[in-house]
DNA sequence: GTCTATACCTTGATAGAC
DNA sequence: GTCTATCAAGGTATAGAC
């Protein structure tokens, strides 16, 4: 799936069968270190250095894992996003009706654009700051999230539970209001992520009943 | 009103009663200069004589009229913010009732969030990049926006027009989804700047509905 | 109020020993 | 695979002539 990636950074691909067995530790520990950095302080502002500080290694050690700072933003972005679309797929088959689906999609992607909101800037908002060709891929991660939500609504709508007069733009209103939570959430935001879930899934319904 | 300005920049402070005299002119080509390259490269990757060069200055130009690069940031997002702000009083006066002040607030706001995609990423996204003191200017304007749709959907309630559980956060939703705009816009979206404005206006209603 | 020139610093990334 | 040392480039901001 990921056949563009750069040599520097193939070895993180051990998720598809265990075949890759050089420590890739190391390399997570960066990642972790460069996402720290990048919500403290944004991309462009953040230092090499910096990241390899917080990772405990010389300025000279990131380069053994990755092949450039913005090879580190898109690791990261990845990751990021392949474990939002994993929690959308798993909220879709938990829930058994159209009008149950929607509620645990928003709820549970409202949750975690408020749990790892430093995460989730980062993905969300340095997305422009990603290689052509590495924004090519999560614009590809981004449409099948999107497709979850679209297809969930279509169903609702084909089952005369929902009605909704524009299915495209109707996903992208409820995914933007969950996005958006992860530029205005801080610990110590009135409510909590779980408490922002349950309120996000009540209003989706909310716009979409008949 | 901004008191805490500082000297480099109280010359655009006219707003007030035209008492100032001092070419305003170049001030305002700076700022624009600046919202361009920002809204190119973000505020960290854009440089000073890339500023300047854009307003057709030397990089020394630049600081007979800011104190930093900071500066620059907090004048387009201050002016910006007054924009916004003023769009959102002006569609509340336009309309009579709560349901059609909702559709007319939120159709704007959400058109104005793709007319200006640019500079909005900026007033949006580089809110963070602000000094401490800044922030706490930007803030103010965003709690009076906040506060507009607040008390519209309150009258909308006590009217028995609407039914909110949750006026706060709804509030915070309806912007939230306008505000996402500036991220996911792009001139050849599928969808004019008044279309989504329309339809946004829409879903709204739809989701204070009784 | 704008310029030229530049001080002074930090940056991303590399070379080569171990 | 990690280090020390270092490079070339480019950063913000200032000095001082005009």
């Amino acid at each position: 799936m990921l056949s563009t990636m750069t040599n520097a950074t193939s070895t993180t691909g051990d998720t598809a069968g265990g075949t890759a067995r050089r420590a890739p530790e190391t390399v997570q520990r960066l990642i972790d270190a460069a996402a720290d950095a990048f919500a403290d302080k944004g991309f462009h502002a953040t230092t090499t250095r910096d990241i390899a500080a917080r990772a405990g290694l010389s300025p000279a050690g990131v380069y053994v894992h990755f092949a450039s700072k913005e090879d580190l933003l898109f690791q990261l972005s990845h990751q990021g996003h392949t474990a939002a679309l994993e929690l959308v797929q798993a909220a879709r088959e938990r829930a058994a009706s159209p009008r149950d689906q929607v509620a645990a999609i928003v709820s549970d992607f409202a949750r975690w654009h408020a749990e790892h909101f430093r995460t989730a800037r980062i993905v969300q908002y340095e997305f422009p700051h990603l290689s052509p060709e590495h924004r090519d891929q999560v614009r590809a991660q981004r449409k099948q999230i999107d497709a979850v939500v679209r297809q969930v609504l279509a169903a609702g709508v084909r089952a005369g539970d929902f009605e909704v007069p524009d299915v495209p733009g109707t996903t992208l209103a409820l995914l933007s209001m969950c996005i958006d939570v992860a530029r205005w959430y801080e610990p110590g935001t009135r409510r909590t992520p779980e408490a922002i879930g349950t309120a996000y899934g009540e209003l989706a319904q909310r716009l979409v009943r008949p």
